[in-house]
DNA sequence: TCTATAGTTCTAATTATGTCGAACTATAGA
DNA sequence: TCTATAGTTCGACATAATTAGAACTATAGA
């Protein structure tokens, strides 16, 4: 019997509860397009994003806010840099690339038991 | 400003929140895969998998194997369909196919970045 | 060194989740 | 109709997650 349980598995459930909470999810949609649409903004501006700039766009307590950064880090999403006073953070892209290749692989087996029909 | 809550935002967390789970994620990735890598097997078994089959391969109650079921059928990521006693299981591709799109549309958001470089 | 700004950590309260066993419903077949 | 099989719902408990405010650390500049 195959064992459908290993770390590789863990290592995505702690990215999917890291992005299962609404304002989690808000905080890496912000980080995934940190300029606002239609808005002039610099090169920096457009790559990361500083946890204060976070902040007023979701009505949360700093600590909270600081929490749920930590737990996206944590769980590889997201990259946290500080610059001075400074924290910015970014989309961690190979973590975002693994994902991608998860769910392919997903759509891939499924494709595969169809052409078996 | 742009308000990045919304009922689409809602729908994702609820998914990733389903697939938080390692029970729940283990049962999804049974049933993406669900007749057992080099093992012969009936069309029938290739394309779902009844409840019964999933209890042995995952070491909890039935009682707990329904709970996960539900959450997943309830975040849309599975199908459900009783034939007689049993209740067969499957991915829901359109779902899957939702959650493959957000995750290229941050990979492409990204990319447009860079290209601002 | 003092102060203001930017963020984090700690504590505590509320709420949500995961789990099991017991009781339940649904179906098929004797 | 009785019985066995397949699965779900309910009740209870333990553990984990979300949140805010207070206290803290880190940095830059006067």
């Amino acid at each position: 019997m195959s064992n459908y349980r290993n770390d590789e598995t863990d290592r995505f459930t702690d990215a999917f509860k890291a992005l299962s909470n609404s304002h989690r999810l808000q905080i890496f949609n912000i980080l995934s397009n940190c300029c606002e649409p239609g808005t002039e903004c610099t090169t920096e501006q457009a790559f990361s994003c500083c946890v204060g700039d976070l902040g007023p766009r979701l009505d949360i307590a700093a600590s909270t806010l600081s929490h749920h950064l930590k737990e996206l880090n944590q769980a590889g999403l997201i990259n946290m840099k500080r610059e001075g006073k400074q924290v910015f953070c970014s989309i961690n892209r190979s973590m975002l690339k693994e994902i991608r290749i998860l769910f392919n692989s997903y759509e891939r087996n499924i494709q595969t038991k169809n052409s078996l029909k």
